[in-house]
RNA sequence: GCGCCUGUAGCUCAGGGGAUAGAGCAUCGGACUUCUAAUCCGAGUGUCGCAGGUUCGAUUCCUGCCAGGCGCGCCA
């Protein structure tokens, strides 16, 4: 029995634990304005029926105190009071004077409450206790999202769209496994489709020049050097391909070709510090006979229909503004088959979320997703599409012209070369992921102070070198619960932790409205703070309180920034 | 024609219905015998594309328009 009361006190605190500190905050204000209400009302200062939402927020202005209520201002009407009146009623029956420092009205109507410093101390002993699980909440416990994004084709190297998937994709999942979700991302390799012969037939085609063989390229082939490249790479391994009937030896090649690019992407994905959890081949689909059970399923359900020697799939049942080709006059299936096999495999594996990150050139395509989602018995929203924009690429202020046709284009490796993983991440991490994004390499690749990414970087460094001498000069720093943190009471101290108290609330919004650069801008910001305070205030050779609450201060801002830098997938170095 | 995205300081962009709209860069001026100056501090700049609407309150939400980018295939 003690036990079970045991677990239950544990389950209870720890879902306390992961509430944030600002949130916690928040209850405890509004749980006083509710009391206060109350209080009007019986004493007749105030007539209403309902008490409306209480809403909490941070002001922009640090004068405006720590926290401020607009309820004042939304009860207006119904208590028949101008607004300041009303506030200052309220105000009059708050209680706490204990937890609240100061209460004012301010404004048109606000009631600004002024907090003190001790819950900021607080979050230094939550962060330092928690370590590298600070911010993480259960906001989204026990739904299965499945993420998939790049899916590029196997045909050729990646671009940088593709790397601004990449990075996107993996910080989103990042991000949504410390919000709670049981996330699993994914890449499907199209592995089947149209362009996989042609990409065959372009590789053929070098092969046999490579050979010494004369032959006309397609005229449709892909021109990049890479294919000359792979067939070079494929002469000295296997010249006798030549030997092969024609029709088999294409299939050698696109096969060869195909399983070549697809490791050079994952390759290329790893170096970028992104991995999936799964390559999922849409050959498999075929194999399986998934195309033709969906189609059987979705023929059951009415949706299907022959016209002009295709088959199509009814998909202006569900707001598509057209019906879609399944099968072509041809007999072959269409793309859209086999990611509806796809994305109905998807769901027969539970998951209860789909998320696909989708270039630009793809978002007429969402309709006629949705529309076999619901086709298939499940509701619109289980299929969430991010739409990425597009990427231009600056170097010297000049836009960097490419052409596909030509075979000219930068390539996520380029990338990778020219600015390295974490800048080209963070670049990308920085904008919202549906806002067209303005790449400047020059500044990308400098090591200065204007890059954003060496500058988080070196207050991390920054950090560990200050603690690297604390230990050099034998400075036992004092564990967090005995440390004199009332000491830290500059206004930068302050703003710096109530920036470490904004985690974990920037990670459940950017979870919820799924926007990664907010973690790339809250750790800007945090850097920021954290430079700000280092030419301020000194940490070792202050006196002893001071010392050891500052030392505690920056181990805390040491670990959210580990924590950011590890959400974007940036290296967090000691030294730089 | 239909659809998606964007429009905020000279440039690149933040800004979850709140109070006086912010940051970096660029420009100018300051701070290293002291924990890394890849840093910090100070100085000014806005018809938030335009017009309506909802609201006590709109850069934010809705509608229409204007401008720019990109899509609209029995390609993938």
């Amino acid at each position: 029995m003690s036990n079970l009361r045991h677990l239950l006190h544990s389950w209870i605190s720890g879902r306390v634990n992961l509430m944030s500190l600002v949130t916690k905050q928040k209850e405890k204000l509004a749980e006083l304005i509710k009391e206060a209400l109350i209080n009007a009302k019986s004493s007749g200062e105030l007539s209403f029926e309902e008490i409306p939402e209480i809403e909490l927020e941070i002001p922009r202005e640090k004068q405006h105190g720590d926290f401020a209520s607009n309820i004042a201002l939304t009860m207006a009407r119904f208590v028949k009071k101008p607004p300041r009146v009303a506030a200052e009623i309220i105000v009059s029956h708050i209680n706490d004077r204990e937890f609240l420092e100061k209460v004012e009205v301010a404004g048109p109507g606000f009631i600004n409450f002024y907090l003190g410093n001790n819950w900021l101390y607080d979050v230094l002993k939550t962060i330092q206790n928690q370590g590298n699980q600070y911010g993480n909440s259960d906001l989204f416990r026990g739904k299965k999202l499945l993420l998939e994004f790049v899916s590029a084709n196997p045909v050729g190297p990646m671009n940088v769209v593709n790397a601004r998937a990449a990075a996107i994709g993996d910080t989103l999942a990042r991000i949504f496994k410390a919000a709670g979700y049981d996330v699993a991302t994914e890449y499907y390799v199209n592995d089947a489709g149209n362009q996989t012969n042609v990409f065959a037939r372009s590789l053929e085609a070098r092969y046999l020049q490579v050979a010494g063989i004369d032959c006309e390229f397609p005229e449709d082939g892909y021109p990049g050097e890479y294919v000359t490249e792979l067939a070079e790479v494929l002469w000295n391994e296997n010249p006798g391909l030549l030997n092969l009937p024609e029709e088999e030896r294409l299939e050698v090649i696109r096969q060869w070709g195909i399983d070549q690019m697809v490791e050079m992407q994952r390759a290329d994905l790893a170096q970028f510090g992104v991995e999936f959890d799964r390559w999922f081949s849409e050959q498999s689909l075929h194999k399986e006979q998934a195309l033709e059970k969906v189609m059987a399923l979705l023929d059951e359900r009415g949706f299907i229909f022959q016209a002009e020697d295709a088959t199509w799939f009814k998909s202006t049942e569900f707001g598509d503004d057209k019906d879609r080709v399944l099968v072509k006059s041809d007999g072959s299936y269409t793309y859209v088959t086999a990611d509806i096999a796809y994305h109905y495999d998807k769901l027969k594996r539970g998951f209860t979320k789909l998320l696909d990150i989708w270039g630009p050139d793809h978002h007429g395509y969402i309709a006629r997703m949705k529309a076999a989602i619901q086709a298939l018995g499940y509701s619109e929203d289980t299929l969430e599409v991010l739409i990425l924009q597009y990427v231009s690429l600056l170097r010297d202020g000049q836009q960097v012209k490419m052409s596909k046709r030509a075979g000219e284009f930068v390539t996520m490796q380029d990338l990778l070369d020219e600015v390295g993983k974490d800048a080209a991440r963070y670049f990308f991490l920085m904008r919202s992921p549906e806002s067209h994004l303005d790449f400047d390499l020059t500044l990308a690749s400098e090591q200065t102070n204007e890059n954003p990414v060496f500058y988080i970087q070196y207050a991390y460094a920054r950090i560990c070198s200050i603690l690297r001498q604390a230990q050099e000069m034998e400075v036992e720093i004092v564990n967090i619960d005995q440390a004199p943190l009332h000491v830290l009471t500059e206004d930068i101290e302050i703003d710096l932790m109530k920036k470490l108290a904004d985690l974990p609330d920037e990670i459940r919004i950017a979870a919820e409205n799924r926007e990664p650069h907010r973690i790339a801008r809250y750790a800007l910001d945090l850097a920021s703070l954290f430079h700000s305070f280092y030419n301020h205030c000194r940490v070792l050779g202050e006196e002893e309180p001071i010392k050891q609450s500052r030392l505690n201060l920056i181990k805390s801002v040491q670990v959210v920034l580990s924590k950011v830098l590890d959400l974007l997938g940036i290296d967090a170095p000691e030294r730089m």
